[in-house]
RNA sequence: GGGCGAUUAGCUCAGUUGGUUAGAGCGCUGCCUUCACACGGCAGAGGUCACAAGUUCGAAUCUUGUAUCGCCCACCA
């Protein structure tokens, strides 16, 4: 065998690549049943995201226990896709060809974009838009695959599919209208949590709470019929105009004469109730809390549960609307919109908007008041109602507290959020949190600690799904609805679309029966003009990939899948609303493994992100080490657990390739010439040989049973220890001596067997983890082997049958009694500064009385290991019950 | 404020159901140019397992409490 001298990671990588691209074994068999199949449900980098070390990382812990599946013998599902729905790649196309997003304009199917137009950004349609998305995300694209194939991931390319792809917009719309179908998804009118700078609507699970610096102000309210003032703390002042009641606990003394009187806000002199509730908590600021619409999750809750009237002041885009006072008690005046009981129970706001009045007891100064800040962002508004308060003098009742408090935030947005009464699509989730937490139960995941993160936020919602977006680039609602004769929308009259024509976009599609110019019209119809929140797409990952929508039948194959891998951040999007789906429209738990990466950190043990600035970009590292030392490094964390950015284990990942490489190229020296029909498992007959193959079972048995629970890292771990120190270390060191012989000797085809079926097993055990050099190392010598296939990553996993015809050592302790032995001699020639192949006249070896006839037994290779000429082996005390050694090294021969 | 996790050698981390002198890699020190590998080998130094109390014949491991760090949730008057 003529093998090369130095390996090289980049020229082995191309050619396995290649190889494996022309063989196609990481194809799925379609044809194979779902018992004999690992089903993988990948998630899809977002693509117009940057990538970093972190996503080798968590890509390759899937890759793992996938290459591990398949050489169990599993038929593999592992697709790929791209999340390029979304914001992300909204913002992107935005930027690079410069055009803004109008739904109301009509499709240009002639429109050509050009990349860094300058000017004002040219207004296009959605569908427009949705184009152009589609067109720069292919460059992203690209990219990922070159990446991910460079890494050796074993994706099934054929499996690709992209979240806003044309069959991933089919079934999300399908999905959407299969729930509306079955009563899951309703439109409410209500407060929702609002970004004005995005001017959408978000969800709970993108919350963010930020840390911001707030002040209360203690402002006094009159009392209606008497000279007595109530005061209230507030952090946001700004919102006194939209003041509904006044609110203290029915327990507290100070305040139980007032409850049933009203209130008179301060400057805009609005009467308000004094009303007592449980919430109202009198410890904090004074007791006296002003409900306003809104400032917070507990206003809407009183607001709803007091019947109060809508104040709305702040507008979608963060500026105060126009309002107007108007005499208080002068009836038909109170023209304040209300929450309103419909007939199936909900609460819905009406005529929102329509009436912006509010009784005051002096709408002329009010008016005045408001008409400064009126148009105002929120927080100019805010100091100039400071500013009005101290002016007269006795609004103020002392002076303001500092303090910092946590404010709700879009994740993605720079400003808190607001709460803005709008018309938005739920998925009933609050009913059936209690059955939600149980499918997290029926799911395994690893780390197991996990399932209680899911379990908390399940059992913290506190509000439905909020489906609908105001963007542009997602998936669009598949919903028109009739304008009545009079031009108004009619939101109960609903038009949905056939499960054939999805993907619908209703703002450039007609409905059935319809024309394009009765859009908008009387009489006519119009689209709903947002788009699906991207969990409610990205949530389909496994019906996406499983062709649910098409092909039923493959869908089963596949349904629930084997193993979700992602990161422990989106719990509480991506896997939970993966689970809701999969609960609501089939019941069943969208798969059996949730397995969750940790972070990479940075030295200072922040979170790596490109937010913070602290990314390392992964092809340059790729290059300087190769792609099995990056995925070394992958594979020494654990799932779940947080790891820095260590340069060094890079270089124990290079160290053990290269390692890998001259180890298997001088073992399969040792063996060459000996035909491999000939070096068969009964073939082992020497003690030592017995005693290594019995210290590697449970290295496989261990690894094996770590593997299948997902424990990639001790697999590794076990695997790595073995072929290091008892394989190379010792064993090579010991053996090789008897493989010199020039017969074919019993001995000699003992150590060589040995060699060969431990090498053979330990090459297989590390090959999920380092796909290259072990492609490269087995076609040296196995790949033609009966039992074993072409490719390393579809020959079989490791098993004790391959070792069932060797039989034990005579003594259980040969190994260890033998390896104390070697290192008491090691240890000698090393305090006597001697080579280790520096000859040994006579060495004199104590070990324990029970361990004589186990050393007796292997003492051969240890003196032609050692070059020890005569030896005696002797019981007695020794220390660490190991041994010890007395030694006569010959005398070193005269320099030349 | 509630929950989850972490705290083991200078650094990065293992320590499986409590069991003899607590491990590895890197780094450090000394030695060995041994015919697979100096991206190597051998040997060595280095730890009161965060702290305190408890259970036990026995605790890094179990219980309780404390401290520090990280994450999630709640807190917005």
């Amino acid at each position: 065998m003529d093998l090369p001298k130095k390996y090289n990671p980049q020229d082995a990588e191309q050619k396995w690549l290649a190889s494996w691209d022309e063989t196609g074994i990481y194809k799925w068999d379609e044809t194979k049943s779902r018992d004999e199949s690992f089903v993988v449900d990948t998630p899809p980098p977002t693509v117009s995201g940057s990538l970093h070390v972190g996503h080798l990382f968590s890509y390759s812990h899937q890759d793992f226990i996938v290459r591990f599946q398949r050489m169990m013998g599993k038929n593999i599902f592992f697709p790929i896709g791209w999340d390029d729905n979304g914001l992300p790649t909204e913002r992107r196309v935005q930027n690079l060809l410069n055009v803004k997003c109008e739904a109301h304009l009509p499709y240009d199917p002639d429109f050509k974009a050009e990349r860094g137009k300058k000017g004002d950004a040219t207004p296009i349609s959605r569908k427009n838009f949705v184009e152009l998305c589609d067109e720069v995300i292919v460059d992203d694209e690209k990219a990922f695959k070159q990446l991910w194939t460079r890494l050796g991931m074993s994706y099934d390319w054929d499996q690709e599919y992209a979240t806003i792809n044309e069959h991933s917009r089919r079934t999300s719309q399908f999905s959407f209208l299969e729930l509306l179908e079955k009563g899951e998804i309703y439109q409410d009118e209500k407060p929702v949590m609002w970004d004005v700078d995005f001017q959408t609507a978000i969800a709970q699970a993108e919350l963010e709470d930020k840390e911001r610096p707030a002040a209360y102000n203690f402002i006094r309210f009159g009392v209606e019929g008497s000279d007595e003032k109530l005061v209230v703390a507030t952090t946001r002042p700004e919102l006194l105009p939209a003041c509904v009641a006044v609110l203290v606990h029915p327990e507290d003394e100070r305040f139980k004469d007032f409850v049933g009187k009203n209130a008179v806000s301060p400057l805009f002199e609005v009467p308000v109730p004094i009303m007592a509730d449980e919430k109202a908590d009198p410890e904090k600021g004074t007791g006296v809390v002003m409900v306003c619409t809104f400032g917070d999750q507990t206003d809407v809750e009183w607001w709803q549960a007091f019947k109060l009237p809508l104040r709305q002041i702040i507008g979608r885009d963060g500026h105060l609307l126009p309002v107007e006072f108007v005499k208080a008690g002068e009836g038909g005046h109170e023209k304040d919109t209300h929450l309103e009981k419909m007939e199936d129970g909900r609460d819905v706001v009406r005529s929102l908007g329509a009436a912006r009045m509010i009784p005051s007891l002096n709408p002329e100064k009010a008016n005045s008041i408001y008409g400064t800040i009126q148009g105002k962002y929120t927080k100019q508004a805010q100091k100039l109602i400071i500013a009005a308060a101290e002016e007269s003098g006795t609004v103020i009742d002392r002076p303001a507290e500092n303090i910092t408090h946590a404010v709700k935030f879009f994740e993605k947005g720079d400003r808190p959020l607001e709460l803005v009464p709008a018309r938005q699509w739920y998925t009933k989730i609050m009913d059936k949190k209690d059955e939600l937490v149980g499918q997290g139960r029926k799911i395994k995941w690893h780390p197991e600690y996990m399932e209680k993160r899911y379990a908390h936020w399940v059992e913290g919602l506190n509000q439905d799904w909020c489906l609908s977006r105001q963007r542009y680039f997602g998936v669009p609602i598949p919903v028109w609805y009739r304008i009545d004769e009079h031009g108004e929308v009619c939101y109960d009259q609903r038009i949905l679309p056939s499960v054939e024509s999805l993907p619908i976009d209703p703002l450039s599609e007609c409905p059935e029966g319809f024309t394009a110019d009765q859009r908008d019209q009387p009489g006519g119809f119009t689209g709903d003009p947002d788009v699906l929140d991207t969990w409610a797409t990205s949530s389909l990952s496994p019906q996406v990939a499983s062709q649910w929508v098409n092909d039923k039948g493959r869908h089963q194959k596949l349904f629930p899948m084997d193993m979700r891998p992602q990161g422990h951040d989106i719990i509480r999007t991506w896997a939970f609303y993966t689970i809701v789906k999969a609960y609501l429209h089939e019941k069943e738990v969208p798969w059996h493994n949730v397995v969750l990466s940790g972070w990479i950190l940075d030295p200072d043990r922040k979170k790596m992100s490109k937010s913070q600035g602290n990314v390392v970009t992964p092809e340059p590292l790729i290059d300087q080490f190769g792609a099995d030392a990056v995925r070394y490094w992958a594979a020494r964390a654990r799932l779940g657990v947080d790891t820095s950015f260590d340069e060094k284990v890079f270089k124990v990942g290079k160290k053990l390739v290269t390692k890998l490489f001259n180890a298997s190229k001088f073992a399969m020296g040792r063996f060459d010439d000996v035909p491999a029909e000939q070096l068969t498992p009964d073939k082992i007959t020497v003690e030592l040989d017995r005693a290594v193959i019995a210290e590697l079972r449970p290295v496989i048995e261990k690894a094996t049973a770590a593997f299948k629970e997902f424990d990639y890292a001790q697999a590794l771990s076990l695997a790595e220890g073995y072929f290091w120190s008892v394989y190379c270390d010792n064993y090579l060191e010991m053996a090789k001596q008897r493989t010199y012989d020039e017969e074919l000797t019993v001995g000699r085809l003992s150590a060589c067997a040995t060699l060969r079926l431990v090498h053979r097993a330990l090459v297989r055990m590390m090959a999920p983890f380092i796909p290259y050099i072990t492609e490269e190392v087995w076609g040296w010598a196995y790949a033609d082997d009966a039992d074993m296939a072409k490719s390393i990553h579809k020959s079989p996993w490791p098993t004790l049958d391959e070792f069932a015809a060797v039989e034990a050592p005579e003594h259980a302790t040969s190994y260890d009694a033998t390896v104390a032995v070697v290192d008491a001699i090691r240890r000698a020639k090393a305090d006597a500064a001697v080579s280790m192949a520096a000859p040994v006249e006579s060495a004199k070896i104590t070990v324990a009385a029970g361990n004589v006839a186990a050393v007796e037994a292997t003492l051969d290779d240890i003196q032609r290991m050692l070059k020890i000429e005569t030896a005696t082996v002797i019981a007695g005390e020794v220390e660490n019950g190991l041994a010890s050694v007395e030694t006569v090294l010959a005398p070193v021969p005269a320099a030349e």
